[in-house]
DNA sequence: TCTCTGTGGCTAACGCTGTTAGCTTAGACG
DNA sequence: CGTCTAAGCTAACAGCGTTAGCCACAGAGA
């Protein structure tokens, strides 16, 4: 493994255990036993990093929508993995999505999932990406008041046809 | 006009015009001709600071839908302003919610408008704000391709009924 | 074997951040 | 006139990302 992937690798460990705030030049190069400015032999500097972190989350995000069949369960994966992984998911979904760093494909294969639940529309999966970002980032930053049923929120927006076309019996 | 009103008056123009990264506590003292740590005279702290330019925010949000009749041009409304005012839509709603710093009824007066479009439907006014925060953040964040066709994303998202009840006929 | 070169560490330092301590000055009040 | 408070000031601290410059070691080539 080279010392880059080593890096970020620590940084996510750093991340998922301490926080963004944590993530510091010189706790990150505490944790791999050397000096920050050594870091800067590997790597650019942190904006580097945080876009393979970024790079990472996205993929770990793909993953974990792939297996979902159809849209109640993509959502329940979606929000599941949101709220195991809130780190994570903030710095796949708040950084500006750094295009030129990321390796190709990997925007589109986290699209892919819900492209494949809407039955490739693409205007529809915006929308449903629009709905289940903005519900789980509420949530995340602590926005819904405490005790709000969110389960009742999730369900009811999943029911309603936010995503598929013109209802029940209609193309799919 | 106290001091204090001074201070987050220079902090929401410094924001507006350059940026939440230029709010730093030097510039907003140089802003009003003074020191950094005499803003701590009148302010506890920069915490305090973001929590005063969050409240401003999210009343004046509140005041670009108050007029809203309906559900179209609640969404109109909500996505015009947030894309007007960037910076204040990201500090209303990216900060976690300072509920013990914020004044009584603020955020009851915030979540009037959807609660109103939504027939006092509480469930569904909380699927349609994470709707449209999330259509909105995405689109602040960079994050849909270029030329992403977003006005057809929001007519289909509002369109289809994330919101009200059982459908056209329904009790509104 | 000697040298040369690249790699990956290191320390010191710069300018920035939020914040604290402690001093001073102006004005109000008894 | 004396005293107290409000609101400014400078100096400083720790932490941030980052740069410059130095040094030790590994491996390659003559």
């Amino acid at each position: 493994m080279s010392r880059r992937e080593e890096i970020v690798d620590a940084a996510e460990r750093l991340l998922e255990r301490a926080g963004p705030e944590a993530v510091t030049m010189r706790r990150l190069a505490d944790e791999l036993g050397i000096q920050a400015p050594s870091l800067y032999k590997h790597v650019a500097g942190k904006p580097e990093i945080e876009a393979a972190l970024q790079q990472r989350a996205l993929q770990r995000l793909a993953a974990a929508l792939e297996a979902a069949p159809d849209l109640p369960s993509l959502a329940a994966a979606y929000r599941d993995w949101a709220l195991r992984h809130p780190r994570l998911y903030e710095i796949a979904t708040r950084l500006p999505l750094a295009r030129e760093r990321l390796a190709p494909g990997v925007e589109a294969a986290a699209a892919a999932p819900l492209l494949r639940v809407t039955g490739g529309d693409l205007t529809a999966a915006r929308a449903l990406w629009g709905l289940a970002h903005g519900l789980v980032d509420l949530e995340l930053a602590g926005r819904f008041p405490p005790g709000a049923d969110l389960d009742a929120v999730w369900a009811h927006a999943m029911a309603e046809r936010v995503v598929a076309g013109p209802g029940p019996g209609g193309p799919g």
